[in-house]
This record gives C-alpha cells, structure tokens and sequence, in this order.
DNA sequence: GCTCTAAGTTAGTGGCCAATCACTACCTAG
DNA sequence: CTAGGTAGTGATTGGCCACTAACTTAGAGC
C-alpha cells in the first residue's frame, strides 16, 4: 500500500478511536493496531500526533460541510434548511463518531490554545469557517438563519455526547424544526 | 482548613484545571499545586480522579442553572428569555472557564461511555436534566423556545472553545437573538 | 542478478502520572 | 499529660506513552 493511501487509513482510523478517546485519551498505540500497522510506523506518515489529530479533524469538518453541501445542492432555497437539518439527523444516526469527533476538536483547540500553541486553533478554525461560510450561502445568506442551524446542530452534538439516546424528551424540539414552516 | 473545605476549593481549582486541559490532559498535581497541597492528599479527599472531575463538573453545571434562575427571578415571562442570554454573555465574560468546563464534561461523558463506564454519564446526564428543566420552567414550559435557547448557547460554547474572538462575524447572529422581539 | 528506494518492523528510552504507604504535626477532650 | 482523631507530607511504584534509531523486506529498473 502506498504512503498516501496508509495516510488517509490513518485519518480514519484516527477519527474513530479520537472521537472515542479525546486527544489525550488516545495513545498513537491504539490507532496503529486498528489500521494494521506498527505504531512507529505512524511517525513516519505524521511529524507527530497532533498533525494526526489536526488531520482527522479537518476531514471530520471537511466531510460534513460535503454532507450539507450535497442535500442542498438543486433545491429551492427554502427546502435548504429541513434537507440539511434531516441530513444532519441521518448523519447522526449512521456515523455518530463524526461528531463525537466534531467536540473533541473543538476542546482540543482550547487545550492547545491554553498551552500557548497558537498554530493549531488556527488551522481548525480556518476549516470550521469554510463550513460556516458554506451553509451560510446555501442558506441564502441569511446570518440568523445560519446561527440558529449550526446552533441546533451544537446542541444535537451535546445530546449525543451526552448519550441522551434518541426519543429522549430533550430531542422533542428537533422534529419541529426540522419541517418545513 | 476542614476537609470540606478544602474539598470545595480542590472543586474549584479542579474545575479551572480541567476546563484546559481536559479529563486526560490534567494532572492530579497541577491541580494539587493550585490548591496548595500535595497531590497524594486529593486521594484523601476524593477516591479517584474521575471523582474530582466529575464534582467539578457538577459544581460547574449546578452554578449554571443558578445564573439562568437569578437572572429570571422576578421578571414577566417575555423578559426572561433575554435576560438569560444576557446572563449567560457575561458569564462568557466573566468565567469562561466554567463554559470550557461544560465542553469538557460532554466529551468525559463520551469517553466514559465507551470504556464501558455508564455511571459517570447516568450522573451528568442528571445534573443536565436539571439544568434542562429549570430553564424549562422559566421559560414558561415551551419545549421549543427552551431547546432554541440551549442550542444558543451550545453555539456560544463552540465559539469560545474554538477561540473565535468575540465581535467576530460568526457572533452576529447573537445579538439579534438575545433582543425582545 | 544487482542495486536503489519505499514500506514497514523490533527494540528501546526518557518522562509522566494515578494511586499507595508509611509517616508527622497539631489540636482537643478527659 | 496523654490518647485519639484530623489535616497533611515525602517517597515510591508500576504502567503507559510519544517518539527515535537501527534494521528488514520486497518490488522496479537496468
């Protein structure tokens, strides 16, 4: 197997056991194992771990702005929202490790802003601004429109990571506005 | 100093500590030196570490709840939700590390979880019910209005722990949304 | 068949960290 | 004055973990 491709196993491996694990919660040890590989061998794909981590996150933001991206694309500008709301909703259902990765980046670029490390923060939030900018357009470029979306998909984040499990009553607002006004 | 004492201030200290760095990413020292003690002795007053973050973030989740009340305390019932997204901007201001916190708890809670532990989120997720229905009722029993609000402020937590410098573009949804309509 | 390169491994190191154990200092009640 | 409880410390340990260095294997081109 190439370089290249080990690299992009490594992402998504990475991803499943840091959305589990947190960055510090997660030794290099354990994603080597699950991409049937040694664990020095990783250091040779990466500089270190956190350019591991930084990588699994940017492809968690990047493949959920492609999410957003593909229910909008065609519709009339009002069935936008619902169609992402409902993609977001699917998304959950069928790969919630994504967004359990989704939280993870973001304390990880506390930590890593406390600690001084500027650098990183950046580059995440770079990746997190192209995924605001692009529902904001495909919202039609609405900002209140924008922040109520992201804003329910936080909360819909919290719940799972909280393990409220679905049909849970603090999940009754999201079928409302997930429909159609 | 009593050991409730002591124990209150290990609470806070822990809660300030853990905000940054998260479960795995602070030690029980720091901690210790931040209270002025050794670190063997937080095993007198607490039985593990895990018992330490999670008093934290109880003590954390429980003060939340009490802004929300306060700043509701008193008011008609259309006031009130303004007057808790103006509570909650100052506590931002004030005391970002108990909304760091927040983040923090949330992916513990994920962790926890999927090493098997279910006790640690059953009593997080109570203390977040709480949180849930206190907010709930002030705001006069509106399970939307309730959910937006809290999806709000999940954003709010998003921002802050990306480290998105307030006055930001992204924050401009806010200010329409914490104004009576 | 030989060499060069790219993929991959084994063995090891230095540092950190939660938790334990045995001990000390002080206060208070009888 | 002494016995016991309470607050607190120093030393230690066993285990983990990021990262390094040196070695191995296998295919491709000549």
């Amino acid at each position: 197997m190439s370089a290249e491709e080990r690299r992009e196993s490594v992402i998504r491996a990475a991803m499943s056991e840091f959305a589990h694990g947190g960055y510090n919660g997660t030794s290099t040890e354990v994603i080597a194992r699950r991409v049937g590989v040694s664990q020095p061998y990783l250091f040779r794909l990466f500089p270190n771990k956190q350019a591991i981590f930084l990588a699994a996150a940017q492809y968690c933001i990047a493949t959920t702005r492609e999410v957003f991206a593909e229910a909008a694309k065609g519709l009339p500008l009002e069935e936008r929202l619902p169609a992402m709301a409902q993609a977001y909703q699917k998304l959950i259902h069928d790969d919630p490790e994504r967004l359990l990765m989704q939280m993870q980046t973001y304390v990880a670029v506390a930590a890593a802003e406390s600690e001084g490390d500027r650098e990183f923060g950046e580059m995440v939030r770079r990746s997190w601004q192209e995924l605001w900018d692009s529902v904001h357009v495909d919202l039609g470029g609405d900002v209140n429109e924008t922040t109520t979306f992201l804003a329910y998909g936080m909360l819909v984040n919290t719940l799972v990571s909280l393990g409220f499990p679905a049909g849970h009553r603090n999940w009754e607002g999201f079928y409302e506005s997930a429909r159609p006004e």
